[in-house]
DNA sequence: ATGAAAGCGCTAACAA
DNA sequence: TTGTTAGCGCTTTCAT
């Protein structure tokens, strides 16, 4: 069990004084390649690796990231965690999770103990109440970036795909597949992405000459999900949608699962169903699911970027909203406009 | 933007020294009602919490965990990590991640960096070479368990489900529903999991008085799993396995999609499909895969005792194994034997 | 280019 | 119970 090893120990190991030792394990310090000889070669022999932590506090700058995510039950975010951690990594940075889901009401707690740990920076992510948090984060002097949200709090830098944009194309799709009553599952009401889909969805179907037919909440939830499908489409014929979207994937492979085998409706010849994300389940064959791609590569990329900006220049940082606009991708849960061919499905 | 408040200011607003300060925010301290109160009055009115970087440099004790994750793509593991982080949060820890994915070669630079940051404990799951890494982790005298893996190496404590059991439960149902051409499509043969899963399976098949009939590896990835299906199901019906255990149910999944939906072929009544785990898709109706469950919740519960256990009491904490019991989910994938009836999803 | 010295914010003896 | 003191391991002036 290897000691712990100083920068001290190394020092004098190698014949140097201790900020010596500092000043090699320091990007752009000024050391003569002697000295740095002998220092590394000390530091190899003993195992010495430089304290995160001590050079934290006398630094300011911890190199951690708070990541604040609800849950992880929808598969984009998995998939959004996994690569955003890689790129903070690649940037010198590490994440410290905190998940909000189980402290149902002390979300503030959450923020508190995040902001004990003096991390740079912090993420949101399907986080709700999100603009609490930032505001307190932004009190505290510590850049927050909403990740799949959009705030209409100013002054918060948000990223997300350009929902509005992403419903209107959903709308557009079922307008030009000749759909008579188009349905919509809405997530949780208190989602901008829900919202901002939502809204463009209804703002196109208006321009098309169409309402929405019918109208239920899943709140982003498998069960919630369910039974709003029940109540939509178990019904008279003649009162059955032909089409619904749903606000996210997640829900809509639960509306197909009820469609499809509780109800014995065949997708898309009865009813077309289309979702929002383009999780990887989206895309096998049971499914085959027509959804808006959120672009995670993007939207992680965005994130990385605003964030190391307010970091490195907070002066001069300003808060943006960013907005992605995602492809539809056409499968088969949809009926297709005529003329229209299902793409293949990328990678 | 709140400036960051110290305990010395605290100290000097409540009148007393900057000990007395401490004192109050550490647990078991011996404070004065009286100071108590005048400290915590002036704490509120500074907002001033204990610097956790500052407390961990002289205690030692960071309370943060190290999580080292391969990969989420399996989904098994963003439910894991998300009850990990709960659970470790309730005991006043954090989890700081590690995505060992990008970093293919570089594991052990991976492993310098976690260490850097003085963590208290290390969770390893999903990660190749996991047995170096922990002996690594152990020189450094930071205590590790490997999660849902088991190693052969002693000394290091590991929690997985029972897996030689699983596989064995696997193929005494095949047996019993009285299938001919029992076939077996393996993970990363460098997984324990994998490993365990197949030696169960196989001694069961061999007590049964059968033997694996076809045998090909999918590594643990959807497009491998894939080829493997075609390459095992795409032959002349006399050659066809009647049934195929999938090593976990990511493949088995994916297994299920090229039997039905590119080789036409119905399951269960042309080839019984099980894999492991029972991730959330499993149980969705378009799959409905029978499966061995892995529990999770026993699992992390049983890793943060181990980890704490280490943490508290590294003189008398020692490494255990252990295998937690995962019951077969019998759902509709597979054909049941005489007098079976498929079970209910639970929850 | 290098060493000495002063802290970063806190805990933990040690006295009083 | 309280205050004083000495660091934890490091970066960063400030001299030299």
């Amino acid at each position: 069990m290897a000691e712990k090893v100083t920068s001290l120990q190394v020092a004098q190991l190698a014949g140097v004084s201790q900020s010596a030792v500092s000043r090699v394990f320091t990007p752009g310090a000024s050391v003569s390649k002697k000295t740095e000889d002998k220092v590394r070669k000390a530091a190899a022999e003993l195992g010495y690796r430089p304290n995160v932590l001590a050079r934290a506090m006398v630094s300011g700058k911890s190199r951690i990231i708070g990541l604040v995510v609800g849950y992880l039950e929808n598969y984009f975010y998995p998939e959004a965690l996994e690569k955003l951690s890689n790129a903070l990594q690649e940037q010198g940075y590490h994440v410290l999770i905190f998940m909000a889901s189980r402290s149902a009401g002390n979300i503030d707690d959450v923020m508190e103990e995040i902001l004990d740990y003096q991390v740079d920076g912090v993420v949101l992510a399907s986080v709700p109440m999100s603009s609490d948090i930032a505001t307190r984060c932004q009190q505290a002097g510590v850049p927050v970036v909403l990740f799949n949200r959009t705030q209409d709090l100013d002054g918060i830098t948000t990223v997300a795909s350009d929902n509005y944009a992403g419903g209107r194309k959903v709308a557009e799709f079922l307008l030009a597949g000749e759909h008579q009553r188009i349905a919509y599952v809405a997530g949780w009401q208190g989602a901008s992405t829900q919202r901002d889909r939502e809204a463009g969805f209804r703002a196109a179907l208006a321009e098309g000459g169409q309402n929405v037919f019918a109208h239920d909440v899943g709140d982003f939830h498998t069960e919630n999900a369910r039974a709003a499908a029940r109540r939509m489409f178990d019904v008279a014929p003649g009162k059955r949608p032909d089409a619904v979207f749903v606000a996210n994937d997640h829900m809509a492979l639960a509306v197909m699962d009820v469609i499809r085998f509780e109800l014995g409706l065949r997708v898309p010849e009865d009813v077309s169903v289309i979702g929002y994300d383009d999780v990887p389940p989206a895309g096998w064959p049971a499914y085959n699911l027509t959804t808006i791609r959120q672009r995670a590569n993007l939207m992680v990329a965005e994130t990385v970027t605003a964030l190391l900006d307010h970091i490195d220049t907070p002066a001069t940082a300003k808060p943006r909203k960013v907005a992605i606009d995602g492809p539809l991708i056409v499968r088969t849960s949809a009926r297709l406009p005529k003329g229209w061919k299902p793409q293949r499905t990328e990678t």
